[in-house]
DNA sequence: TTCTTAGGCAAAAGCGTTTTTGCTACACTG
DNA sequence: CAGTGTAGCAAAAACGCTTTTGCCTAAGAA
């Protein structure tokens, strides 16, 4: 069924109906109805592919993700998901997930996925300081949001949490009950989320004029066992951190083991916090302090800004960020007095 | 940069060139090269919507998941994408994800989703014994393959996991052990997993000459909390079961819960099984016996089958069954002597 | 030497739209 | 009554490719 033989059919021209069918104005009402009484009758449906050869729209978004790397971020992922689906909700965009390996072919894969043009814009997430896959969009000219924003990179449109303010906020909790020692566990910093952290933390222990030597801060992998060596490392410090900062809750929850190994209580020893709030976290023993995040926020703000760079719109006022705050429980405690 | 452009350069038709760039053997190898290297210089590449429309494929392929749903299926979700990714590496084929809504809209997004013509193919999961997409997939010749299999449908390509020869085993493993009430705390028997699953717990029951009327099957859906709440209207049975099968590990968390609320022993006043290996499983307490299988082989399966079915092959011989088998830990002790 | 064959390329058809341009008839103005 | 404008449609260009068909030439066979 094509436009052809529906034109036929009715004794019109291809352009006839086409301008009928999308709304053109230089179409009598008659003749419109009668198209489209026509188009319904013989079910037609305009071929997508041929539509978008001449349009140059595809009707569709993706979101990158980082392929075989999703093992901490499987539950933040949906909840991402799930807030750019109810943002597009309406719009008729397709959401395409799709990945792409880290590493060497990170690029190359990106290339071949743009190339092929089956989407109108892209969603990126692992956002790095300076991040290489940003200038080659812009200079390809394809749209897209990434979540967290850059430092090095040219203004290009972001949506974020305010992972500084978090960090300052939990560090300036932990001083106000008394610590004077705190160690913070971070993911690498090249990534944009751990660098604003990491910023929120130090900024904290400037103003409350901690002694940074006693404060000291870790890189490692965002995965529990990391958390757990690392941590083991930094209780056998001669003067060993009173609190830990994890910068996820699958490392807090490996500093939790590492103090539970080391002959130590958890929230009375030393005291932990992890970030994201996590189901594990909220049921683990003793509860998890952690900062919370809104990633179903996060989503929504990615695909309402998507549309606006789709649009054409210029990228200086394409950010948004989202609050994040302190969740106190059982493993938030004051230090002990030495 | 088109095809046009790159002739005119060449002083070549166009259609020799795309004939030199796609192989057909009309062309002589000299000028072949000479359009190769062109192509090359000029960083010709064909515009891909294009070749859509005068090819009709598309270069890709979809798994559809459940939108809002993924709650208790996050981990075994990512399992199967990396299988399906890891079987289509080197085929040039981009596997795209996307949600379908569950309910009353489900058939209406598949069929706008198939209509946009975005993928050669599709993988579907939650299959159920009488399952409407797959007549309709099949009535408008879209390639597929399912994850489980289906009871009532026309044949079809499909992937599954023994799940009726696994629930023998592990209910046999109990029988063996000596219990001889032991209760199926089960999902909706129109999903296929859930129906076959049941069946080998009843042939396993027969088998061993059990009392049925000792040995309950409940429905519910897959969350802990509902796990919970029917193990706990079990234990309050006049012959409570000595073991609880379940048939998701979250289920049986939730189960052990109820058993530890009701004063009990779990593996000792009553043992538990779940199912899915996963983590939280692995490091409850006690340790959560359950039932192992390869997702990612199921996902490496899919993508098999479905080159397959895309390629036009019939249904009949596109089918696969991986081995599932019980793994024994704590939970997962003989009954008492009464 | 003539006929056949096949190699190598060009022309054109086909994929199915959207959008621009052009034409015709009719109404309306001066 | 001649001239201008506009409503309503058709024709054609454009989007870029693949694939079928057709033509010419030169080599090989009879």
């Amino acid at each position: 069924m094509s436009i052809q033989a529906l034109a036929n059919s009715l004794g019109l021209s291809i352009s006839t109906v086409s301008r009928a069918l999308n709304g053109y104005t230089d179409v009598s009402a008659a003749t419109r109805e009668r198209v489209k009484t026509a188009a319904l009758a013989m079910n037609y449906q305009p071929h997508p592919v041929a539509r978008r050869l001449a349009t140059g729209k595809t009707g569709a978004v993706a979101l990158l993700y980082p392929q075989q790397q999703t093992k901490y971020q499987e539950a933040s992922f949906a909840a991402l998901v799930s807030g750019i689906e109810e943002e597009l909700q309406g719009h008729k965009l397709f959401v395409l997930s799709v990945g792409i390996p880290l590493g060497a072919q990170e690029m190359p894969e990106l290339e071949r996925f743009v190339s092929a043009r089956i989407v109108d814009g892209l969603i990126l997430v692992r956002t790095q300081v300076n991040d290489l896959r940003i200038a080659w969009l812009q200079a390809r000219s394809m749209p897209f949001v990434t979540l967290g924003r850059t430092v090095q990179n040219a203004p290009h449109a972001w949506v974020d949490t305010d992972n500084e303010g978090a960090f300052e906020q939990a560090t300036r909790a932990l001083i106000a009950q008394g610590h004077r020692r705190i160690a913070l566990i971070n993911g690498n910093p090249i990534m944009t989320f751990a660098a604003l952290r990491e910023q929120g933390f130090n900024k904290a222990l400037r103003d409350g004029k901690l002694n940074a030597a006693d404060c000291p801060i870790a890189h490692t992998d965002l995965m529990a066992t990391s958390g757990e060596s690392v941590a083991a490392q930094l209780l056998a410090l001669p003067n060993r951190p009173s609190a830990i900062l994890c910068v996820t809750d699958a490392m807090a929850l490996g500093t939790m083991r590492a103090i539970k190994a080391a002959g130590l209580r958890v929230g009375h020893d030393v005291a932990v916090v992890g970030y994201g709030n996590t189901e594990a976290g909220r049921y683990s023993d003793p509860p998890l302090a952690t900062i919370d995040h809104n990633i179903v926020a996060n989503g929504r703000d990615l695909a309402r800004l998507l549309l606006r760079a789709i649009a054409g719109e210029a990228p200086d006022e394409l950010h948004a960020i989202e609050a994040a705050h302190l969740i106190v429980r059982d493993s938030f405690g004051p230090p002990q007095i030495a």
